[in-house]
DNA sequence: AAAGATTGACTGAACATTCAGTCTAGAAGC
DNA sequence: GCTTCTAGACTGAATGTTCAGTCAATCTTT
């Protein structure tokens, strides 16, 4: 279980570093579950199975624990979101990965992730570590749409159309679906997000797009 | 400042109803400032002038406070609305003047109306009372989108888009701008906010609208 | 390489504070 | 005098943080 060995206090080290990931991870699953203000430092020891002390041992303090929490569901979720862009050729492919990634279910699960923002904006106005992680995070994220689409223009797939406002518009448009992902609205499945937001860029953009096959067909509204 | 008089209970049931908005008020003042989940009723009864015994005889738990306080804030807010509705002949400016109240600074304050919203969203999946106001809300509001749309296209104004589609997408981008406003975004002031959404809905209704006359370029970017 | 010294990881118990909600008793209005 | 309204003192339960000290591993010294 101790991976000792090796000359210096790599391996504690090592371990030390493993240890704070468990906690960000812990806290992050709180956080989803009891909301970003009511995260207790017991729960995070609890399902680190350690003791409070513990965790203050290796954070400070509550919100260094919640803020590097945040911080580090950010850079994970974009170090995916940068591998996958590397795999995928076509600015236009690249846009419809993001958007499945933001919309669908899947592996980095939309819901929790989405429930994490609504957390961040709320506690955004109150604190200023929360605030800088989140705008820092949002800068980025319109720098990635921005760039798929400048790319795309370049290479002819997409329509000219001002790539800030149409960044900006996007980013926006894709804020509200996740509010609705994010709390289930049985009105607006993921499905439908994906297929709206889709619909915008392509329409917007000017790339071909056909809505996936309807199953069954609603009937009234 | 007591205003006594008239025969049976109806003075003191009116004063009685007045210091309960004078809560509920103030209990919206404070969710803005400090948040909702750290919204104590000692602020509630301190802005109040009154105790907090007083905040819990009125309104038997926190829970209740807080969740009748945000009914309050959307019934108030959603009366204002249906009010300047009625003053507005055309679908199209009354599109207009929707977005108006969303985006830019004036008498219901979007900032601060946005705020309880961020907050709202953030409560939604851990209490159910806050949950039920929030769909009914959502819900209100998007009819209200979906039957100024009806009328326009009924009226020729607008293009004969899908009402429904519309209707979630300009939802789900307003939403995503209120997050914007409520943030206080450099990148994406208020007016900005109101430039876009009318841009998108025009374009897409298909009906006139020039934006408003740009004041300093900017730049770069 | 054995003995001692040092360090990092960790814990349990206590501390201090904060707050929702209760209780009691009094004031105000009818 | 009965009901409604009000404040102040209080309670009980959380909960963040501190602290003194244990334990095991590693480093130093001889």
């Amino acid at each position: 279980m101790k991976e000792h060995a090796n000359g210096n206090g790599r391996a504690s080290r090592d371990a030390a570093e493993q240890r704070r990931e468990q906690m960000l991870r812990a806290a992050l699953e709180v956080i989803v579950e009891r909301g970003y203000a009511d995260t207790r430092i017991a729960d995070v020891a609890e399902r680190t199975g350690t003791s409070p002390a513990l965790v203050i041992y290796y954070f400070k303090t509550r919100e260094q624990l919640l803020t590097e929490a945040i911080r580090y569901s950010e850079d994970t979720w974009y170090a995916e979101f940068l591998r996958r862009m590397q795999e995928i050729p076509t600015a236009a492919g690249q846009l419809t990965e993001l958007m499945a990634m933001i919309c669908l279910p899947g592996n980095p699960e939309p819901r929790s992730y989405w429930l994490l923002w609504l957390d961040f904006w709320a506690q955004s106005p109150r604190s200023a570590g929360v605030a800088a992680v989140r705008q820092k995070s949002d800068e980025q994220w319109r720098e990635a749409i921005r760039s798929i689409v400048q790319a795309g223009q370049e290479a002819g797939e997409f329509a000219p159309v001002d790539v800030d406002d149409f960044t900006i518009t996007l980013a926006a448009l894709l804020d509200g679906l996740a509010v609705q992902i994010a709390l289930e609205d049985p009105q607006v499945p993921p499905q439908r997000t994906y297929d709206l937001a889709m619909r915008f860029a392509a329409g917007q953009l000017g790339f071909d797009w056909k809505p996936a096959p309807k199953r069954a067909r609603k009937s009234g509204r």
